[in-house]
DNA sequence: ATAGGGTTAG
């Protein structure tokens, strides 16, 4: 005869040992056969299942149907698990089953609950339905339904109702302080914030990390340093990972850099956090040398197993150009493939023009049973437009609206666009935006006209230039643009007429930099300038490379499509010779040890002589660049570039 | 046996 009493605390130890829903599922039936199955060990059981193991959900739901009463808790528990799935709207339905067909009414723990998995689904409507039961209930102004309550609004975007729920709290404590100001941020209501912060009658840590957090994400970077980190007398590893993840946010690599370094100075262990944010930094610059540096800490440390670190690693490996790495990274991650892993791995290949890898990367992707998104067509539909895969494109367009029923955004139309002009198209492109269900915007127009600078088509990019003028018109780029497809055009005295225009509105040209890593610092460089040391060193390498090129390689300088045409030929020349990319690669190569690979990062698009140098380079020096612009990655080699010259 | 507030990659 076995006796309850010592088995049920024995099977209740190897139940919370259990990280998968197999050894759930043994000690469940061990449970059954010595019929100990009562309503605390399947409450526990259910716990398990919803809450501390991944993808039992399901079995978590089917344990509670078969349990002939299922009490409170095991409801609860339910709600609970699904509130925080992908999907909450479970929630509701064991919500309302658990008021239909049991004995139990809904308290605390079931609203907290229940209206997480309503803030979760931005639902307004259900909220406040669910506030209504809770007033019905006495339940409104309990501490943690009343924060929970004030949570919900603020992420349906109601911050008033938040607003009176938190004043109808009786004592509100620091929790709920906490989230009225998250509310207020939720809101973009910095100053709002502010206030109700320096309200608080006790503050903790965890308040200033809010108020860090927002002061960062509306750009008040150098008040959160200054004013309000430094003077912070408790700091931890989320305050750090805060600032480091708001500077890459904000384009300032330096300071993010500084920061971590600093970080590790000070003997503070980074957390998860604030290596993805230090890797993202690694990225947008193409650090490449740093990025490495972090994938060896990574390794040592046990972030080795989050999905995120992962993530963020492939990332910087593909955006610093090296997919290799990227793909290595990919195959070995450990754990789970989430679908930004997906995304991130067929984006990369996109980027490098590999669009066939790409779309093979995104099939494993469908058969592994992860259900792409908008971003993830985003990535599909781009590497389609840059690998002129027309066909594929249109296929997987329609097969994001009808199949997966994901609403086109701007951004897929202008993919779209963009496949049908690069690939010389451009009626078709131009159909294509005056049939689109939404007003286009003027990302999507300059996609067509960067195609009609592609292929010389002045006439529409008249036209084109003429509505983008209406729908936005101090963008600089835009007349830089038009000004470049009369000059290749050789239309001279149109040329003038834009730079005039744009001398009335008084458009500038967005300067051009690049960046260039080496001995793990990043070095960049602007258009023309000459003023310190590192410069120095690129300008005289630079003068050694182009009288080689001359030589050896015939090369004479292409100015044509250069964007300062209004000046004289000699200085054109010049001009062009001092682009960014091309001193970034001088200073690269005085800088280089034999066998090296180059790589820059630039802000625009290279240019026509730039593009041509890089493939001399080369050839003539056997040496491999790799090259970021705004669009896509130049790899260089034996005088070749992986576009195919054409971008 | 159960909860509410802070930083996270595409």
């Amino acid at each position: 005869m076995v006796n309850g009493n010592i088995v049920e605390p024995l099977c209740l130890s190897v139940l919370k040992r259990c990280k998968n829903l197999r050894s759930v599922k043994q000690v469940h039936a061990h449970i059954v056969k010595t019929g100990i199955s009562d309503a605390f060990v399947t409450g526990n059981l259910i716990l398990h299942c919803a809450v501390l193991i991944s993808d039992a959900l399901h079995y978590a739901h089917s344990l509670l149907h078969h349990f002939p009463n299922p009490d409170a808790f095991m409801y609860n528990t339910l709600i609970r698990g699904f509130s925080d799935s992908d999907h909450p709207y479970h929630s509701l339905t064991t919500f309302i089953d658990m008021r239909r067909n049991s004995d139990n009414s809904p308290d605390s723990f079931s609203f907290a609950f229940v209206l997480k998995a309503a803030a979760n689904l931005r639902s307004y409507t259900t909220g406040i339905q669910l506030h209504s039961q809770a007033i019905f209930y006495g339940l409104d102004t309990h501490l943690y339904v009343g924060t929970t309550l004030v949570s919900m609004y603020a992420e349906c975007g109601w911050i008033s109702h938040a607003g009176k729920v938190f004043d109808k709290m009786f004592e509100p404590n620091i929790v709920a302080w906490n989230a009225m100001i998250t509310a207020y941020l939720r809101c973009c209501d910095v100053r709002g914030a502010e206030k109700l912060y320096k309200q608080m009658p006790v503050r903790d840590l965890i308040s200033s990390n809010i108020m860090l957090a927002g002061y960062m994400k509306f750009g008040e970077l150098q008040f959160a340093k200054k004013l309000f980190f430094h003077e912070m007398r408790l700091k931890d590893d989320v305050s750090w990972s805060t600032m480091i993840v708001g500077f890459s946010h904000n384009g300032c690599f330096d300071e993010a850099f500084d920061l971590f370094v600093e970080s590790q100075r000070l003997g503070l262990r980074s957390n998860e956090v604030s290596l993805t944010g230090i890797l993202s930094v690694c990225a947008q610059a193409g650090a490449f040398e740093f990025g490495k540096v972090l994938h060896g800490y990574i390794e040592k440390s046990g972030l080795v197993w989050i999905t995120s670190v992962n993530n963020a690693l492939l990332d910087t490996y593909s955006k610093c150009g090296n997919i290799n790495m990227a793909q290595l990274v990919f195959k070995r991650m450990p754990g789970k493939k989430s679908i930004v892993s997906w995304t991130t791995m067929v984006a990369g290949l996109a980027m490098q023009g590999y669009g066939e890898v790409a779309l093979k990367v995104f099939h494993q992707m469908e058969e592994s049973g992860i259900k792409p998104d908008g971003i993830t067509f985003i990535s599909v539909l781009y590497a389609c437009s840059h690998a002129g895969l027309i066909d594929h494109g249109d296929r997987y367009f329609s097969m994001m609206k009808n199949h997966y029923g994901i609403e086109p955004t701007f951004e897929h139309y202008g993919c779209m666009v963009d496949l049908y002009g690069r690939a010389g198209d451009l009626q078709k492109a131009y159909n294509f935006i005056t049939q689109m269900p939404i007003k286009p915007n003027a990302v999507i127009w300059r996609t067509l006209l960067g195609a009609c600078s592609i292929h010389g088509n002045v006439d529409l990019a008249e036209e084109v230039q003429k509505t983008l003028s209406e729908l936005d018109p101090n963008d600089s780029g835009d007349h830089v643009l038009l000004s470049n497809i009369y000059a290749v055009a050789g239309k001279w005295k149109d040329v003038l007429t834009v730079r005039k225009s744009m001398h009335c509105q008084r458009l500038t040209k967005t300067p051009g930099w690049s960046m260039i890593e080496v001995d793990k610092v990043m070095y960049s460089f602007v258009a023309g300038e000459k003023q310190n040391e590192v410069t120095d060193e690129a300008y005289k390498k630079l003068g050694e490379i182009m009288l080689r090129l001359r030589v050896d390689g015939g090369y004479v300088a292409e100015v044509n499509g250069s964007v300062l045409h209004d000046i004289e030929e000699e200085e054109k020349e010049d001009a062009v010779a001092t682009h960014s990319e091309k001193l970034a690669l001088a200073f690269g190569m005085s800088r280089l040890c034999d066998g090296g690979v180059i790589r820059i990062v630039k802000n625009l698009r290279v240019c026509k002589d730039c593009h041509t140098v890089m493939k001399l380079v080369s050839d003539i020096f056997r040496l491999e660049i790799v090259l970021r612009d705004r669009s896509r990655f130049h790899c260089f080699k034996d005088g070749c570039c992986s576009c195919r010259d054409y971008w």
